[in-house]
DNA sequence: CCGGACTTAAACACTTTTCGTTAACTTTTA
DNA sequence: TAAAAGTTAACGAAAAGTGTTTAAGTCCGG
């Protein structure tokens, strides 16, 4: 059994940016150039951001596919949608008008801009009233 | 920017796996062997695993360390020692006992025999309370 | 005990990722 | 603005991951 995604060298450089260090003393200290600890941080991130990408995926493979969301909506309009098609299928929603909104503007935040969605939103939902936004 | 861990091929096979088909089915429809599913679906679950574990790491990083539970301890102790730790530093758990006990079950299945603890377990937490154990 | 479903291991060709260098570039901050 | 901090691009070598085959397993219900 492997470890997660992190090289050790990953891990390491995101640890020392964790305590504030900059890219050049963190080079300093692990013997490299600032250049190779900015590219070894980045693909830090990136493999975290597939890590979560990774798991949504699992998400919606458990979830039912509840309604797609078109560009253009008002973002105030998008809880009542997601409501009414939750009520038709009998599942109730584990959020509030307020936290549905949250929640879709932190998983989709490119797709939000200001008050309206300016990407169609197709939304999946679990039996427990979770929902996934793609 | 890429997509998740899973290839395309992974992603086939679970999905069709979700469907409850068997490997043999699914090797039919994609025209290759049984075994060969076999380990395309082993090598996914196990990318989901680290999807995981790297996400545990991503949180131990925002964490403080709180305490070490040692090996040999009672299981229905750990919770006073949490509860008592996280008071020291003013923080307030985000768990009742019951509930504190499921999470570490879940987290460190292995760690965890019976009523006791197998192994030392490091114990992690948030300003808001989430607890990590590693 | 037979058969179906599943697992495992070794070996292979192939692709991707990683860490590193150098050098130029942009952004932030004092 | 000047210095410090951070980013980017191009490239190479080494390491790791993937899909596949073949062949030999285990596990379980009827």
């Amino acid at each position: 059994m492997k470890d997660g995604l992190l090289t050790e060298r990953q891990m390491e450089v995101l640890r020392y940016r964790k305590q504030g260090l900059t890219q050049q003393q963190i080079a300093d200290i692990i013997s490299t150039s600032k250049a190779n600890v900015c590219t070894i941080e980045k693909s830090a991130m990136e493999n975290i951001r597939r890590a979560k990408e990774t798991l949504e995926f699992l998400y919606t493979l458990d979830a039912t596919h509840l309604c797609t969301i078109p560009s253009g909506t008002d973002l105030f309009n998008v809880p009542a949608i997601i409501f009414g098609e939750a009520e038709k299928i009998n599942v109730k929603v584990k959020y509030d008008t307020i936290s549905l909104i949250n929640r879709l503007r932190e998983s989709r935040a490119q797709a939000c801009k200001a008050r309206v969605v300016c990407e169609d939103i197709i939304v999946y939902i679990t039996d427990q009233g979770e929902l996934y936004f793609v």
